[in-house]
DNA sequence: TGTACATCAGTGAACGCGCGTTCACTGATGTAC
DNA sequence: TGTACATCAGTGAACGCGCGTTCACTGATGTAC
């Protein structure tokens, strides 16, 4: 049954946005594309008609993560310089580095999300991963009004507090939490 | 063919050591046991002569991996307080940003290996995950010299930084020799 | 505008494959006498 | 110490299962007239 230009297209979008969540959760490896499919409302035998293959929509969802990622942190980039551009930094942080994030089924965050799986995907996406890093780097250079050494430093930072919280939040709690609160604390500290 | 007992010691530990590295380099699911058993000179069936199932070896080689980090830093922290431990610190830290501990294929460091896989794993994995954090935790302050919170910040820096570096390194090399001298640089001018 | 037909997104059975695990078998080791 | 037998680590075929992918089919949509 034939659907509209308009319905396939959400379906699509639907399907991405299913995969984005699940990947980040479980791995690009650990997740079936019927899985995906059916929580998108969908069987598996249309996902060909959408993507070339599963490889070409973990690309996708990967380019998707950066996207929104970059947005995100793209929103404090562009406030006025000064304390109201530190201010949203300080946001930023706080958010980053919460209790909300860390318990949130898929990472938000693409470094978190796919910083090993990477690692064992093909050189596309390899390749989208690492340019979007680097943008990413640049616009959190901005939005510190500082360098890209110190922005690297920052976001080895948020990207190991918040991976090593969320590989302790399902056995120690407590533990977990003082991770999360020890590396906020400090960084917001230092950005004064 | 029976064999003797220290031939069938040495084989399974050659087994454990062989998965430890495919597992850091591979993540848990990315390894058969058939390619694991390979590795170690074998073929696939007599596996379970040895372990009770694939997941009892995850636990097994997730300890292991503990095991070597803390004595690792333990040898850092048993220095005499002062001057000489604080030298043996920066060289924890120059060795773990290295490049050659990025570019090695089974990352030493079980935060660094596991800390994406444990996440899917079995409580009882995730429980000797949080144990052996607990306990580098407070090894690493006394290595520091200071409080365990202080150490899980240094401890997110080190994770996040070659966890960074690792996942460029194949598609851009100067990206990541960049993330990992920034960190490694900012660490190390921190400590005096 | 109305009609006839080509298009194509979705369905679900089927495929080949690799996985974890089991099992009958082999034969050198360890043990009981 | 020497002999007879039970033990058990290693082998490789076989299993059931879930995976990614393919395909014939369906039927509403889009299009040509």
């Amino acid at each position: 049954m034939r659907l509209s230009k308009e319905q396939t297209a959400d379906n699509k979008a639907r399907v991405l946005d299913a995969a984005l969540a699940l990947f980040a959760e479980r791995g690009f490896a650990g997740v079936a594309v019927s899985e995906l499919m059916a929580q998108a409302g969908l069987t598996h035998g249309g996902f060909y008609n959408h993507f070339e293959s599963k490889a070409a929509l973990e690309a996708e969802a990967c380019a998707l993560a950066f996207n929104r990622a970059l947005a995100a942190i793209g929103k404090v980039a562009a406030r006025p310089a000064g304390a109201e551009r530190r201010a949203g930094l300080k946001l930023f942080v706080r958010r980053y580095l919460s209790e909300k994030a860390r318990d949130a089924k898929g990472a938000l965050c693409p470094m978190v999300a796919f910083s090993t799986d990477v690692m064992r995907e093909s050189p596309d996406v390899q390749s989208r991963y690492a340019k979007g890093f680097a943008a990413y780097v640049e616009t959190l250079a901005t939005a510190m009004e500082s360098d890209r050494a110190s922005a690297m430093m920052l976001l080895a930072e948020l990207v190991g507090g918040l991976k090593l919280a969320r590989s302790l939040s399902a056995t120690d709690r407590a533990l977990s939490d003082a991770v999360l609160a020890a590396t906020r604390e400090e960084i917001i500290g230092r950005l004064g």
